[in-house]
DNA sequence: TCAAAAGTGTTTGTGATACACCCATGG
DNA sequence: CCATGGGTGTATCACAAACACTTTTGA
């Protein structure tokens, strides 16, 4: 039974990490760090930090991501909480972990100087240290979920994307081939995004138009019961 | 920056709380309970407690659903944690939430006559404590994005059902109206149900076929790629 | 002039939806 | 004999998938 006041139960540490998602040249990448503690000092690891007593999960998880990006209003949502009882060799931790989306290109130049952190392609990603893998492939679960019903793929893109760019951040994430006129006629058949007069000249001679997704649009067609699905 | 020790991070109460699910007469009903101990004593609030040093989350909401139901292996599944400093008036306590999905016929027959734990049809549900009611909001979309994609409606059915409870379970979560021959083609198309020589005769004069949910069959068709999609 | 990426519509197939009548039986 | 719920098949539609050629231009 539950008793009639709390102070007998026991506390526990709670820490957030966080599986932080870019893109980059066709790849789909993620952010990782070495330990400079213990324990596990020098393995890799996902990117966290402990719940401060005035705080709730998002701020905490905000707080990480902008201690280590220097960016506000990253997008993340919370994906599950971790809590085998040995899942921290030192101290009893449960473990909340959020998922966040980032654009590499426009932001995080300085981010790579930083000596133990590192992006590794998604394939190429070491072994991280306790229950981490484990919260990355929940986390790429719940993302390919969520790209297919919400449009947040943007988040990973600069402002300006060419339409190439938009389907291979959707190959990267689902891990699969999409054809190419099929992509872009049901992308348009949404109507959300705006051809710019602007052309990407990067990667061909002809040069690829460059679009931006209308955030306002998009909003207005949800509530006309508008339901984004890819 | 993280300390070099987790000595000085503040600890947490850390609660577990359960958004069970059971189906009775075509209605999706949840069980609620009301509080005897403050703080909101005498107001209805999910069936929650608090975890213990020495047990996973998983384990927690098992025992809890444990002791409120008598059953051992319900199914059920981690849905959310929830965290607003001010959640809980009396002490910070992080809340992560579990639904369940219950058997009613056959099962909690004692339940009901403990006084202060009851079942509403979801539509008739009192108003909860803190933020329950967000987390049985939060419950019921997983569920309904859940049977969706797995077939776990037939653990709220008792073993042998008929076609028609079991559309009607479908369209209560879903909370819309499905077309019987539809919904019967579809699933038979599956091929995961097991018709048996028995009848179900309390609902009409000509009398019901019985089935049985094939779980082997299920088990081996995911095997080969098999993916449920309602 | 050619290599490399950009851009553009139509056909086909599959799965979702809509729909109506006969059957069995207890009262 | 009739009221009630049980059981069954087909036609249509909408969306997903497959598919190939022309344009542009820098090297």
């Amino acid at each position: 039974m539950v008793l009639n006041t709390y102070c007998k139960e026991d506390k526990v540490l709670l820490a957030v990490d966080c599986i932080i998602f870019g893109f980059y040249q066709e790849e789909l990448k993620i952010l990782v760090v070495k330990r400079d503690f213990e324990p596990a000092m020098g393995e890799w690891s996902l990117i966290g930090g402990f719940l401060k007593q005035k705080e709730n999960l998002n701020d905490a998880a905000s707080r990480i991501l902008k201690r280590l990006t220097g960016l506000n209003n990253i997008y993340m949502e919370q994906v599950h909480s971790y809590s085998k009882v040995d899942r921290d060799p030192k101290e009893r931790t449960i473990s909340v972990s959020y998922f966040a989306l980032i654009d590499i290109a426009h932001h995080c130049k300085d981010l790579l100087k930083e000596n133990p952190i590192k992006w590794f392609n998604l394939k190429d990603m070491p072994s991280l240290i306790f229950d981490h893998n484990k919260m990355v492939k929940d986390a790429i679960t719940l993302l390919r979920n969520r790209i297919t019903n919400k449009p947040v793929g943007f988040e990973l893109l600069p402002e300006k994307f060419t339409m190439r760019q938009l389907q291979k951040m959707y190959e990267a994430i689902l891990d699969t081939e999409l054809d190419k006129r099929n992509f872009i006629n049901k992308f348009n058949s949404f109507d959300l995004l705006r051809k710019l007069n602007e052309k990407d000249m990067s990667s061909s001679k002809k040069g690829a138009f460059l679009f931006k997704f209308d955030e306002d649009k998009y909003q207005k067609k949800l509530e006309e019961g508008f339901c984004f699905k890819i």
